[in-house]
DNA sequence: GTCTCGAATGTAAGCGCTTACATTTTGTCT
DNA sequence: AGACAAAATGTAAGCGCTTACATTCGAGAC
């Protein structure tokens, strides 16, 4: 029957310990077996593996994490869960991990300063060999926290050469601004813009900077800008489409910070009896599934997610690798979609 | 410039050894502050957390997991993060186990069975306390697993009395088979079905069910009905929808598994210059945020997704404060949500 | 044969924390 | 003033694993 100790009712979870006895080697040997099975007789081998399997082993990771001071673990800190925006990219990144064994702990700050910290901190309690960051903006404390605790992190969706942190992304600055001189080109002075909530937030700032920056390439004074921060949402978008081409009529263009945004203020306009773009353009930024989905389709940046997600997963592992020694900066490059939501600016009679 | 014994380069993280000896107390007092602090007495309490703060001491997570036996996380395993779909209810989720200071381990298939087992165990590996699962559809054994591991696991989407699982989510085949009703109702009978791959998914098969359960009682032939399964995507949609009208012009209603798969479809409807719904019908599934912006608007089934995910957090952190004794199944009401895309029968000449 | 060396395995010391139990301190009641 | 319970704190044994170091063994090299 059952060996004494061994109550099957009470089937308790296989340890190391148990695996060894019943391969009748020592515990490291099975541990060398699970992770450096080049250093272990053939024969032993087979022998720890058949009793592993036996047992339906499976290593308990906090006490390996505890023990070997590595976990293949990578964190990340998303805005939020609920957009299309990061999701995409994410995706690829988490891709990219799996293929090297990596697990990604993915948690949320949704689009909360503090609350970003304390995932951060918590990503890096429960052990993450790197992060990946979303935008630069967050307190020097963290940076600090972060540097002093040996934790490689990487910023994504952002790139800006003035920062010292390592990053994968695009300019937000200079893509909106290219953007911007294509809509300025077509004979556009009354400007609307709609951006997410700037404070806390380097790529919304850098997409109004884009435009601001273009606009005084044209020689356009600021005067000429309508800007609304808003959350991020389909009905916040809407709304302050709407406040804005109440507040100020000539409105013949109204560029928005986000895809999201976009759809909101195309739903308006349709609502508000506007025809896009005859009588009024509306841009968008992040070339989301939706951008295409729209009606009339959006205009919109282009932005490489699921290239960002996976280069930014085999850029950080590297850091992990070698202590974060280097600090690399990788831009990728945007481009612009032209489709059917912007046109030139309408004569206002 | 730096302080003495602040060597940047040598700072060792602080440990609970560090704080006690600092606070001048034993490492079980400071424990004790940290898990209850009510048993300590109030001015040691002051010390020790004066001395955590002096340190910039934060909890071992793996180590802490290792001794208690209890993690405070939860595990998820969605079948992909690039989906509204889920989006919405693991937000909530999320939000909900935040508020009683409970972490979420995300993880993704990818819609892959293994993937899906390799997740699961992994995330056991990991201590979660409890796991959400996606719909009933996996192999007994991992079932066993969970059961032998004493891992609390709730279904979650999906509902049916004679799973004996602990779920949350609704009636896939009910909700279906509403809808369903309703499309016959009004004279449609040459039917087209765009479903997800049914093999590993109950959601989508409980879909196709409900619409074959309707059909038959309202006396239409097997025959009547044109399915076909396809990868989740808004282009395998619209390419599906291509197929179905094309092998069987005279269909008057596409029903689909998801609102994306409709979105699509709605996409190819137009491309094909087929009004909807004066030519054919079609709804969708879910009501995502889509669904209402979509041209013409979606009819579809209304799901609480987020009324999901926050009892589900609620019922699953039950589950692990009793063991997982009780099994309790919660059924969540659906809604047909009428909206312009679908009509009657067009009168074919 | 003896010596050396490398391969295979074992021994045991932690990793940073929790917690049962033991001990000391304090306050209360007679 | 003494006895005793309750409150506060300490002691130390693990949790399940990795890994530096020690040991054993057999195969050449001489």
């Amino acid at each position: 029957m059952t060996t004494p100790g061994e109550d099957s009712s009470a089937a308790a979870i296989p340890t190391l310990a148990d695996v060894a006895r019943r391969a009748n080697v020592s515990t490291a040997t099975v541990s060398r077996c699970l992770n450096t099975p080049e250093l272990v007789g053939a024969e032993t081998r087979d022998r720890v593996m058949q009793a592993v399997r036996d047992l339906g082993y499976a290593p308990n990771f906090n006490a390996r994490a505890l023990a070997a001071k590595r976990t293949n673990t990578m964190g990340v800190v998303i805005p939020t869960m609920d957009n299309a925006i990061f999701a995409r990219g994410i995706q690829a990144f988490q891709e990219e991990l799996g293929r090297h064994g990596i697990t990604l702990l993915i948690a949320s700050s949704a689009y909360q300063e503090e609350l970003e910290e304390e995932q951060i901190r918590t990503l890096v309690a429960r052990g993450a060999d790197g992060l990946l960051l979303i935008g630069y903006h967050r307190r020097p404390e963290i940076y600090g926290f972060l540097r002093r605790r040996a934790v490689p992190a990487l910023v994504a969706w952002s790139f800006d050469m003035d920062e010292p942190h390592a990053a994968i992304g695009f300019d937000n600055v200079r893509a909106m601004a290219d953007l911007a001189r294509r809509v300025l080109a077509l004979g556009h002075d009354r400007i609307g813009m709609i951006s997410a909530p700037i404070a806390a937030n380097d790529r919304a700032r850098g997409r109004v900077d884009g435009l601001r920056l273009a606009m005084a390439e044209a020689g356009l004074p600021e005067s000429r800008l309508t800007l609304v921060e808003t959350q991020y949402g389909i009905d916040t978008g809407a709304a302050a489409f709407r406040g804005i081409m109440t507040d100020v009529p000539e409105t013949t263009v109204v560029l928005c910070g986000n895809d999201v945004l976009a759809i909101g203020a195309l739903r308006a306009a349709k609502g508000m009896g506007l025809r896009v773009p005859a009588d009024v353009s509306i841009t968008g930024f992040d070339d989301i599934e939706l951008a295409m989905l729209a009606e009339p389709e959006l205009t919109t940046v282009h932005v490489p997610h699921r290239e960002m997600g996976r280069r930014a997963a085999q850029l950080l592992m590297r850091m992990v690798e070698d202590g974060g020694a280097a600090v690399e900066r990788i831009e990728l490059p945007t481009d612009i979609r032209l489709r059917q939501s912007f046109g030139p600016a309408p004569d206002r009679a």
